[in-house]
DNA sequence: GCGGTATCGAGAATTCAATATCACTAAGGG
DNA sequence: CCCTTAGTGATATTGAATTCTCGATACCGC
């Protein structure tokens, strides 16, 4: 099963690497239709599980919202999702200690931190 | 619309004071069936609703699972989600100096931190 | 260029949490 | 105890995200 390349993928990919944040299939659909005009949504999340499986982008799932993608890779870091625009941001920094308030017992693994409020753009307006 | 004392409330608002954690709608019903055999999905749906808007309980978002519910009125907390066997469990503490990880001109209003690992009870076995 | 086939686009289908429907049950005031 | 009706249980339905289907398209090795 040869990998083609195709505009598709191409703008897609460039897409993330553009925004520089995470992205939902709907914001990658209208971004990438710039260049593409006939992408249609079930290419974009094709596209996405293939990417996902192949280690280029990973998920970022977020409390009461559908699924974000962000390319694979990055430092460790976690997210804000803007009340008004609904888009989510990168978050520099990490408060380590968090993993030692699980109760006594517990094996904790991971963590996930997610700010909310107005964004940049949405705050001045 | 008067509201009447049923079985079924009771047993969901008893099952939330006994268990200390957030439940998901399903663990209500399996837990509250042992007071209330034939106790329906619908009707713990229908009382989650009604405690919510009562403002006796509050809804509890994670990443990518349904919503949990924890009774309201609780001192800010966060969570812990168990990866074994999908609970839900309160954690104390918080890293206060989160919200100064926003990137400048953000306005933080609210944040979540979600542990992910095993509660003591899988972290045994 | 040509051909084989990976990929695409549109729409149907699936999934799953959550809600609506409706006949039946039971809370509780009189 | 009786009657009204809030509440219930089983099931159908919704709604949103995601996946599948299938005929058409366009990569790309030859």
């Amino acid at each position: 099963m040869i990998t083609r390349r195709t505009q598709q993928r191409h703008a897609i990919r460039a897409t993330f690497e553009n925004a520089g944040r995470p992205l939902g299939p709907h914001e990658i659909l209208n971004i990438a239709r710039d260049v593409v005009p006939g992408l249609g949504i079930a290419t974009v999340y094709r596209t996405l599980k293939k990417l996902v499986s192949d280690g280029e982008l990973q998920v970022v799932e977020l409390p009461g919202a559908p699924s974000r993608y962000e390319l694979a890779g990055l430092a460790h870091h976690h997210h804000f999702h803007c009340r008004d625009c609904d888009r989510v941001f990168d978050v520099e920094g990490c408060p380590e200690q968090v993993t030692d308030y699980a109760p006594p017992g517990f094996r904790t693994e991971e963590h996930a931190v997610v700010l909310y409020g107005r964004c940049s753009a949405c705050a001045t307006g």
